[in-house]
DNA sequence: TCGACTATTCGGCATTGCTAAGTACCAGTA
DNA sequence: TACTGGTACTTAGCAATGCCGAATAGTCGA
């Protein structure tokens, strides 16, 4: 990944921390290193605690602050109702997106 | 589109420019024009004349200045060959994002 | 006691798209 | 002539986002 990434995560970063939460409940620290594995090797730590703190503010998604036993209390953020209709609308927007590059794509060859 | 949009075109809107490019020379208003035919209906007048300049300094385009009847002289932007290698990278990340953006979707049901 | 791993926070920077205004050139029209 | 409208590009300043680097804190094993 070199720095193309990096502009093209604006945006799309958040609908993918979104779009985990909407499978489970989870933790920055969780997020990053999932992130990670998937290939996003880059991802710098303060980015995606940037993040929540972002969408918590927004009121898409709630926390609970709970205990760990390997350090300090994990903040677990889960998607609510609010934050699911703002999932939806990124998924709207992601495919408008994805068809026009597709289409591109397909035209210059 | 809502604002959503506006974030998640960072990064690939340059792609997008690069691409029609690739196909054909084109110039700024012209560019601007085709976008918003395409569905890209907010897209600011300015952002599209930026983004060539910052793609001319880095040499990713040629330019040459074709007189116009109808106004100002146009400046026609062309891709060159470090334009094609930076877009062949572009299409790399942008299918790595698509991919895992995909499983996300799918995962998420 | 000293790292190493877990877990979060914060300040400042670079990049990018948007807003808004201005410049310039030409054609048609009153 | 003066005005309007379409074509075509430029510029200055703003907002949002991701990255970098450092700091803080808790737990565990050497």
């Amino acid at each position: 990944m070199g720095k193309q990434a990096t502009e093209m995560l604006k945006g799309t970063l958040e609908g993918i921390v979104l779009a985990i939460l909407s499978d489970r409940p989870a933790y920055g620290y969780e997020i990053t290193a999932w992130l990670r594995e998937q290939g996003f090797s880059d991802i710098a730590e303060g980015t995606v605690y940037a993040l929540l703190v972002r969408v918590e503010q927004r009121g898409l998604v709630d926390v609970e602050k709970v205990p760990s036993e390997k350090g300090p209390p994990r903040k677990v953020y889960s998607l609510n109702a609010r934050g699911r209709e703002y999932l939806e609308e990124f998924w709207r927007t992601w495919s408008f997106l994805a068809e026009r590059l597709e289409q591109l794509r397909e035209g210059g060859k």
